[in-house]
DNA sequence: TAACATAGTTCAGCACCTGAATTATAATAG
DNA sequence: CTATTATAATTCAGGTGCTGAACTATGTTA
């Protein structure tokens, strides 16, 4: 075959980028607001770069919609001209559930349409791996109670969002493999969704805290960044221009078993060298046993465990020094692997753990920035915040929030 | 303050996720065409889920600009009904020249509208940092030496698209700092500029790879993937929702610095534990010494020894095989990490170093897939790239088509 | 030769945004 | 107290960019 008769191969991406993101300028406005709490039009003609033509029929429609309203009882501020008149989101319009779900305590959080908490819930549960149904039931027991708070009915809600461990399949609403359930390749959503009537977003536990950052936290005025957390084990999300990044195979992002040493210790996925068996409370609990000369029959919980490290540390115990600073030490490679591979304007770290000061001291820190290249740049930001057991919970509702507020927008044209 | 007269802190994002790369129908249809080589309209409608009318008005505005043209010159795909017309890209409309600089030689490649290269050219330079002008000088050579093959001249470019080594802000077009380059925070782009009186657009080595196998390689079907190179260091290039990622801050993503081993082996870069102290080929050639019993006092360029080291390994020496082993191991440990970290669909292994098959065996990717955490899905995919060293010219020269691309399609409304 | 199948064109119309002119509402200067 | 000025918001004609339905074009098949 002659070469002008064949097919030329062409060239450039085969595909074009997810337009799926981009958003009507009604949805752009009503975010801004949202995001601003309050703001004049004016203030969205500027940060949105639109006309004031489009700022007057685009609120309009908004308000028409029950979605914004204008503030008129607060006094507006003084200066020449006609005062600008402030606009709010409503907050009653569409009302939430965001759901943390953990080993030994899950938690629930209630929020409306302009991102207030009106109620939390928490509920003690037996650890271990439990059947979907029994699941399903403990969180009709918090939907209840977060409702009750409030004065609320399941009617009042829009949409729930739910975070937990484990692999989950956001799109599929599907849970692979959690250690809270006893069943593996779970249709989490559809059982859900038969037993309460309600939409539910389901994710992983960390790209919740992701989302609680982005939404609610330091992250909110950042584009690019990281948030890890040291818990049972080390977990990592990221945001990309604005946006969780989810991965391309749903898998999470495992910056726990990321390898730190070829051969290294033992982590209970059953390889070596995992960050995680440097820095997870499992991996300090096992040395913690050593460097207080406990029997091996001396059962305790890691809790205790570690406490009691802790204290021995804090009052000079040696050993106990060692554990924690070569845990720092591997935080820090840790931290500069995520520096060198992603170049976050921030990296959040968060966590319970966060009372265990040494792992972030300003050694750690300087230890990072130490292990990074910089070339002169100003290095990478981190911040460490040890918010409440709650913030995975908000970070469930901004899951659902989201979705909730696309629905709400798409409704009115 | 009363509660109800504060401002309230709002939720949300406080940044519009980026929508500049929002493309008009006109150059999603455009790039498609050139994507897919040719295509008729009905294909461009399914592909872009377009009506008909929209195909033929744009597909019009396109042919009339002189961008794209119908093919009648083609024998019809039969089959009941009126038989499609075919559209491509009118290749000679724009031409742009892509230029990797390297250490020993720079080459070139010059390349029409429709990404076909009509020449290439390249020249062997004298190693070491040079001043601006002398790099300059370099370039007008290549330059002056692809438009002679083509028979064209400085008049019919649009624009130049130059990766190097180093430091480089894609976004300013200057150099903080390139091992090519004798000085530091280097305006390269401004001077080239003035020089030769065309656009150009500048970016570092890794990620010109990253655009060839995103424009013309294994990743142009791919949303989300991975470029790792192993050349002088080890380089990484990110794809992520189908554009190259570029990181918050501008610096590269440096792969070969992230760290594989606390206190491990000693790195150019001054630190310990960088996975490219383990495979660049200054690290194997500091080991190559002691494995062929050579003298401290006999010198030979890296790339002889590590050739002559192949050979030995090749032929049965055990000790020049434990080198490559080891590299190998460590190559495994920093892909594992990348696929936790950002589970890409592919990676895509590319370098010179291709011809070491002891870094490329099955051991090495089976070792990487042990490394990971699959939980039942598919392992991420590796692909491996042997391309020659002209795929980094034809990266820049992705560079400059994109750029060009979409000042030509602005220019038709 | 009629019936069909597929490709492509034409055009009214809608959604969405801009830009200019206009109105609204305040502080300030004379 | 009125004119001036500054800022905010509205109104509306008009352009752009797309859709959807009716229509035309051009081949194969029965």
């Amino acid at each position: 075959m002659l070469d002008d008769l064949a097919q030329p191969s062409g060239c450039g991406p085969l595909l074009p980028p997810d337009s799926a993101h981009v958003k009507s300028m009604r949805q752009q406005i009503f975010e801004h607001v949202r995001a601003a709490g309050r703001a004049t039009r004016t203030d969205v003609i500027r940060a949105l770069g639109i006309s004031a033509g489009s700022a007057t029929a685009l609120t309009a429609d908004l308000i028409a919609a029950g979605l914004l309203r204008e503030v008129d009882s607060i006094p507006r501020e003084t200066g020449r001209g006609r005062p600008a008149v402030a606009i709010e989101v409503v907050p009653q319009t569409h009302l939430v559930i965001g759901i943390k779900l953990s080993d030994a305590v899950h938690s629930a959080v209630l929020t409306d349409f302009a991102g207030n908490t009106l109620a939390t819930a928490s509920l003690r549960t037996p650890a271990g791996p439990k059947p979907l149904d029994v699941i399903l039931t403990e969180v009709a027991t918090l939907v209840h109670d977060v409702l009750d708070v409030a004065g609320k009915s399941t009617g009042d809600i829009a949409a729930v969002g739910i975070g937990m461990s484990g692999i989950v399949d956001h799109q599929a609403g599907t849970v692979p493999w959690s250690p809270l359930l006893a069943q593996r390749n779970c249709d989490f959503s559809t059982a859900f969704q038969t037993r309460f009537g309600l939409p539910l977003y389901l994710d992983n536990d960390a790209n919740m805290l992701t989302l609680a950052e982005l939404w609610f936290g330091a992250g909110r005025a950042k584009s690019d960044f990281a948030v890890v957390t040291i818990e049972h084990g080390v977990g990592m999300g990221l945001v990309i221009d604005n946006r969780l990044y989810r991965g391309a195979r749903g898998m999470g992002l495992e910056l726990g078993h990321t390898k730190v040493q070829l051969d290294g210790a033992l982590c209970r996925c059953g390889q070596r060298g995992c960050l995680e068996a440097y820095l997870a409370d499992y991996a300090l609990a096992r040395e913690a046993a050593t460097a207080l000369h406990h029997q091996p029959h001396e059962r305790q919980s890691a809790h205790a465990l570690l406490d009691a490290l802790f204290t021995q540390a804090k009052s000079g115990n040696e050993a106990a020094q060692t554990i924690f600073r070569r845990a720092g030490r591997y935080l820090a490679v840790g931290l500069a692997n995520v520096v060198q591979l992603f170049d976050p304007a921030l990296i959040i770290i968060s966590g319970e753990r966060m009372q265990y000061d040494y792992l972030y001291a300003d050694e750690v820190l300087s230890e990072m920035h130490r292990l990074t290249l910089n070339d002169g740049r100003a290095p990478c930001a981190v911040e460490t915040h040890a918010w409440g057991d709650l913030v995975w919970a908000r970070g469930a509702t901004a899951l659902a929030l989201s979705a909730v507020t696309d629905q709400a927008i798409a409704a009115i044209s």
